[in-house]
DNA sequence: TTGCAACCGGTACTCAGGTACGGGTTTACC
DNA sequence: GGTAAACCCGTACCTGAGTACCGGTTGCAA
């Protein structure tokens, strides 16, 4: 039988694309499998869990680099002074307020201008009754991308 | 004297680059502007304010090709059928609840994996206990990039 | 043994919103 | 009239997270 799995089984099993596969082994996500003779790489058989921990850290919020070192951590754990998931996760929280709150005030200038009935943004821009936030600084925010 | 202000010039007054203001000519969100005899651009005056309009447009969460078509409808207004800038305002006001409702559902895993003391993915992955939702779908909300 | 699906690698492309570079003109000031 | 700064165009590059294509192997089954 087989020593592993198959890309593209693995690549079934859990959703994604083989490229895919590659590519994550290339980011370092997945560490570099077996290979049969031919060179076609066989998977232990937890890289789909591997596979789905990543997906879920996407979901989190977490870029494809931090789920790497958040693998790498949990890999050799603990070299003291490394954070751990509870650390960067208190940091993605703050992070993701941080959005949040960004949105909420573009939601209320947006409300405000829905409200105030504006309906041409150059119009507004010499009007000074317009609600819309014409001062604010030029360049926008960093956490409203 | 000028019959117009100069790329330099337009792009200071609006806190930008030069080389913006010609993409931005490129992706239809300037109009082209005169030239002088030896082929530099001559902006009308009412180009900073454009490209106020524009900033405030992207703080308010409206791409630039979005932005493209607000700006194209306030040149020759109201063709009957083409929404104004009040019909698109609500229309991006949905997508930012649903963005903002989506951060909101991520943050609460978060927190709750923060509470639950969670340290590392790989072994929550294979826990009961864990509060993280492994079993969400594979692919990720397309709210939440 | 032959046929075909799956796999390999490497590279290029996608989207958004720009930024950077290089080599060649033009303008502005002294 | 010289020279330096500003400008021109075209093209390539950047980030992030993949996807797509290519011609060339390999694996597996009938």
């Amino acid at each position: 039988m087989s020593g592993g799995l198959r890309s593209g089984q693995v690549a079934a099993a859990a959703g994604v694309n083989v490229e895919t596969l590659r590519y994550y082994e290339r980011r370092g996500l997945l560490t570099k499998p077996e290979r049969s003779n031919g060179g076609h790489r066989l998977y232990p058989e937890d890289t789909v869990t591997v596979l789905r921990v990543i997906k879920v850290a996407q979901r989190l919020g977490f870029t494809l680099e931090e789920v790497a070192e958040l693998l790498e951590t949990g890999r050799h754990r603990h070299d003291r002074g490394v954070p751990g998931l509870r650390a960067r996760a208190e940091a993605k929280l703050a992070e993701i307020d941080a959005k949040i709150a960004g949105l909420i005030g573009i939601r209320a200038a947006l409300v405000a201008a829905v409200e105030a009935g504006c309906d041409d943004l150059t119009a507004c821009a010499t009007s000074i009754c317009c609600p819309i936030p014409f001062a604010g600084p030029v360049d926008r925010s960093p956490d409203t991308p």
